[in-house]
DNA sequence: GGACATTTTGCAACCGGTTGCAAACGCGGC
DNA sequence: GCCGCGTTTGCAACCGGTTGCAAAATGTCC
């Protein structure tokens, strides 16, 4: 049915080596014969078999890309840009979804069953030990949108989220709240963590600032609406730095549903910069995440690891930045007190 | 590295045939040498290699995702049940990203020379032609989400855009408008060009009301509020039958921008039920696609005709029904004029 | 214990490619 | 025409599995 090296080599009276040698770069092949391959080849019809020619070369370009993150939109860009940064290079994403699996050892012997090249794990929620079980089999892997450790055993790109944390206090304070709180996501998360640290120790400085915490139960808008609801029946703070944008779009909806003005009553910072938090609709402050060159430095590295397989892990971490739109007061003038 | 079928073999003290039959079901092994094959993979942690027997057996068990929906969210939940879907059949989802791809020429080579068992097209904008390259290429193939015909030359799973078409209009008439408009996604989309056929049809029964149409450059929020801005500037429509969730969300904001009510100035329906639609702050009556339904088919279908083959071309289409949510004004007593 | 049917096993060929190696070739110089 | 050199070519082995076939082992029945 399919047209094998061998049906060509023989339509082109020459030998299946001269044919395979014509698709391998740097092989030694005189202008004549290529030029009959050639012909043969588009005559036919033939496209080399790459499952097979994986079989002798020990690379299939297959990129394992494992993910639990399939409810959260920003990960939809994360999908089209890792996609799309991988094709360009000539490598082809196997998708495993993680949503209902929750042994790391049964995706490592799926991926290692297809001999993947390379596997990027993109999670902020999955444990580190995840990504390690990849590195224990012998497969190069990434963890993308992982956590910072001072001594990376796999490869680890992301942003400090305590620096973020530290940048969401200082951004509500430098406006002038002084009533702070975190809602974060949940607790378990080590993104959340992470934020929850950086927050309260640049509070620290600041004694006259009060602030509290609680989680909402997942990074979800149900859970951050159902939060904010709880914390507005209470004695709610003058503004909270949410773990995240879906769960800030939450947050939003139960603060204006109880009648209350953002910024002037509560303000609001998420996280994230999803598309939609920039919808005129929602227009969220918030802490951008430069999700392309996350993505694009992960791609890198899992190449870079391919090609050096002893390679020392690293870990990348990008900067964030406070992304200005309609949810918090606009800066206090430093001048005044 | 890799420890192969030979290893097993030595090591348990059989030949490579009776360790590959012990992994092959149906196939017959003494008790005893099982047992022996197995504690030797136990020990040496062998799993086989799928690629391999994939040369003799002819089958991946790679399923070609392919899709140039990479920014519409309800393709978050799109992906995350056709991932989920093929797992469980133990089938692998090799993703391609058509956003920046043309030629579908290069899809189809590209898929083939990983010789994927069948490809499944999930999108809404790409002409029925796409599809069609693989099944020239003799690949089983699925349109999802694709457009109707009676003459399918490849399986198509989806709706029927003109009966929903007919069933927003309906749904408007119902509800006492009658300056009704439909504001579609691009007017080249097949799916666009359908419900307006449906929407317009349903209305030519109805002299009495009024409608207009004009199309959004695409199916995005900005492209939704800024035809909606226009429109509003001009002379409104009573209720607006929106080509898609997002662009319905855009048109959302321009109306409530503009100090309009919804739904009592003017009604929306939308088209999809995207989880945000159904998000407090934005409540929005729509037309729901059983998206679970179609990606369950369409897998049943390339299953299907990977067994096979010559199965005849079907084209499946699941009912949608409009869900009331807080855009359109109550029905009005049927009984009353 | 022997004849026969049934199961289990190993051999060897094959899937569609790649690649080391040695033989064949082409070419310039004598 | 012959020699020596670098290129090009085909052979054959190999990658990691599967599978048809015949031989070997096991089981059954008398």
């Amino acid at each position: 049915m399919a047209v094998t090296l061998k049906d060509v080599a023989e339509r082109a009276g020459v030998s299946r080596s001269a044919v395979s040698r014509t698709f391998t770069s740097g092989a030694s092949v005189s202008d004549k014969t290529r030029a009959k391959v050639e012909k043969a080849v588009s005559e036919l019809g033939y496209s080399p078999n790459a499952l097979a020619s994986s079989l002798t070369t020990g690379r299939t370009k297959l990129i394992g890309l494992v993910s639990n993150n399939f409810h959260n939109p920003l990960f939809l860009e994360v999908f089209d840009l890792f996609t799309r940064g991988l094709q360009d290079r000539g490598l082809r994403p196997l998708l495993v979804n993680l949503s209902n699996e929750t042994d790391p050892a049964n995706s490592v012997r799926m991926l290692r069953q297809y001999s993947v090249d390379g596997v990027i794990v993109a999670s902020s929620t999955l444990p580190p030990s995840f990504a390690e079980g990849f590195r224990n089999a012998g497969v190069p892997v990434v963890h993308s949108f992982g956590r910072y450790t001072t001594a990376p055993y796999v490869h680890v790109v992301g942003i400090d989220n305590i620096a973020c944390g530290r940048m969401a206090a200082e951004a509500l304070m430098s406006r002038g709240y002084s009533r702070l709180a975190f809602l974060g996501g949940p607790e378990e998360a080590t993104s959340t963590q992470d934020r929850a640290l950086g927050f309260f120790s640049a509070l620290a400085e600041h004694p006259e600032i009060t602030a509290s915490v609680s989680y909402a139960s997942a990074y979800t808008f149900d859970a951050g609406r159902a939060e904010m609801q709880r914390l507005l029946a209470a004695d709610p703070a003058e503004a909270y730095f949410c773990g995240d944008d879906v769960l800030s779009i939450g947050a939003l909806s139960a603060i204006q549903d109880a009648g209350l003005r953002v910024p002037e009553d509560i303000g609001l910072i998420g996280f994230n910069d999803m598309e939609m938090a920039g919808w005129q609709n929602i227009t969220l402050t918030t802490i951008r995440q430069p999700i392309a060159e996350i993505i694009e430095a992960s791609i890198d590295l899992v190449v870079g690891t391919i090609a050096a397989p002893d390679r020392h892990p690293e870990t990348r971490l990008f900067p964030c930045k406070v992304l200005e739109r309609g949810t918090l007061r606009a800066l206090k003038n430093p001048s005044s007190p």
